[in-house]
DNA sequence: GGGGTGATTTGATCCAGGTCAACGGCGCGA
DNA sequence: TCGCGCCGTTGACCTGGATCAAATCACCCC
């Protein structure tokens, strides 16, 4: 919270100097193994605002790390029907759905100028082979995932409005601070229809509960920027309003 | 459909003869690979109708695979909320949640007599190393339970309450039919309350739209048992009244 | 069979949030 | 600078499904 852990988060061309490398893929490898894994690393591909990274259905070749900006994942269904899965940040890896068959699952689309980090899944699984930390890591990182969209269908299955915008918002703070900047101003860098579809709300929806947020003194909203003023009040406005959980 | 390719599932004390591998762990594994993966097996393992095969929090110790019977599993998150993940059925594997922090995220819970494959994650692990096509075979399934979680965010996001009771039997269908079993009397083996908590809705509504399916002579409906009559009026209920997807 | 218990169905009412519609603000190109 | 288009906000209204209540059904044990 205090202003001076303010801090910038530190891109380098290596992984071994990257300041995101405890949150993404060569955490918990020794420093030999992240140079083996650095060798195969295309680092700062940029992607333009709007611009596809990978399309549903298209063959796996690569899996993606983030370095700066924020993406989308997006499915489609046989009905036409998109859910938005998840935003990304920094530091998350994107592409991991895409083992099951060799093709990606979803399209991932960036929300603004973003870099990301290109690591080809061949020369990947070969290193695999030799170092199973490195699988290790990789496992931990899908059953991490796993594990967050679990906590995404709890969400969205037994809270409302308040509720998922306000466990959003409180999402948002937390992996800023995993990212070591301030929690507070929160970017909302996707669209207000974005956020809705993800949340399955409609963006009206979500219009009215900010602007009643904001009211309340919990946060404030200037365009995309979000300050949280009340945690504690938004922390208990993410339970509120919840379904019971029945009795089984 | 036809009454013919009514056939039991084939079980037996090891992989190699398991009728069910194609589904499970030692799908693509060459024979001699699938006969060091089923020497680390226990086969058969019974748990009975509401006991856990293990609990959220649980440090992981195995990963199990179903064999007859069927189970499901929950989260409850920190204010007490209950969200069920999942149903489970023959081949199905349950804990592959627990890679991200060596512990278990949710609680697995039988929904009848049931018995259960287990395979120890350390001597699963250590055979990973030799064995790359195992190791995909994990990746693979890890993959596709995303893929699986995607689905029903898109489900639960983007349907009405018919939609999502009509998807689920079609999928429980298929499911079925993937075993080689007849694709029609699907049986419920779970209670509505369970079913309407899997679906983020009321027992009520999910009774409610079960007696309308079987007034409209699409399904019928005989306590846990439900036979599909129509399956192409099934399968149209349950996109029909889906929301509209937002242009982005 | 009878009675108890929990699961399921059905009915009546209510409300959170979806839908439709109008407006305001900001950015951009001519 | 004006005008247009895209967002975002706000208001009024309506509906699907939640909620409350009660009846019925299935199952088990004595």
């Amino acid at each position: 919270m205090g202003a001076a852990s303010q801090q910038l988060e530190q891109l380098s061309e290596t992984c071994s100097h990257c300041s995101l490398n405890y949150l993404c893929l060569p955490y918990g490898l020794s420093q030999d193994d992240v140079s083996e894994l650095e060798r195969l690393v295309s680092p700062g591909t940029p992607v333009a605002m709007n611009a596809e990274l990978f399309g549903q259905g298209d063959t796996l070749t690569d899996l993606y790390a983030i370095r700066d900006g924020s993406m989308k994942t997006v499915v489609v269904d046989e009905d036409g029907l998109e859910q938005i899965l998840g935003f990304y940040y920094p530091g998350d890896l994107l592409g991991l759905d895409g083992f099951a068959d060799q093709h990606h699952h979803c399209t991932a689309v960036a929300l603004e100028s973003t870099r990301v980090c290109r690591i080809p899944v061949d020369r990947l699984d070969r290193l695999v082979d030799k170092l199973p930390s490195l699988r290790h890591q990789i496992m931990r990182l899908m059953s991490q995932a796993l594990s967050d969209e679990e906590r995404l269908l709890l969400t969205l299955g037994r809270k409302n409005s308040e509720g998922r915008i306000s466990s959003l918002l409180l999402t948002l703070s937390r992996r800023r601070e995993m990212r070591g900047l301030d929690p507070s101003p929160v970017s909302l860098s996707m669209k207000r229809s974005e956020l809705a579809n993800f949340l399955s709300m409609r963006l009206e929806t979500v219009s009215r509960v900010l602007t009643r947020l904001q009211r309340d003194g919990v946060i404030r909203v200037r365009q995309s920027r979000v300050d949280i003023l009340d945690r504690e009040a938004l922390r208990s406005r993410s339970s509120r309003g919840a379904w019971a959980a029945d009795q089984s």
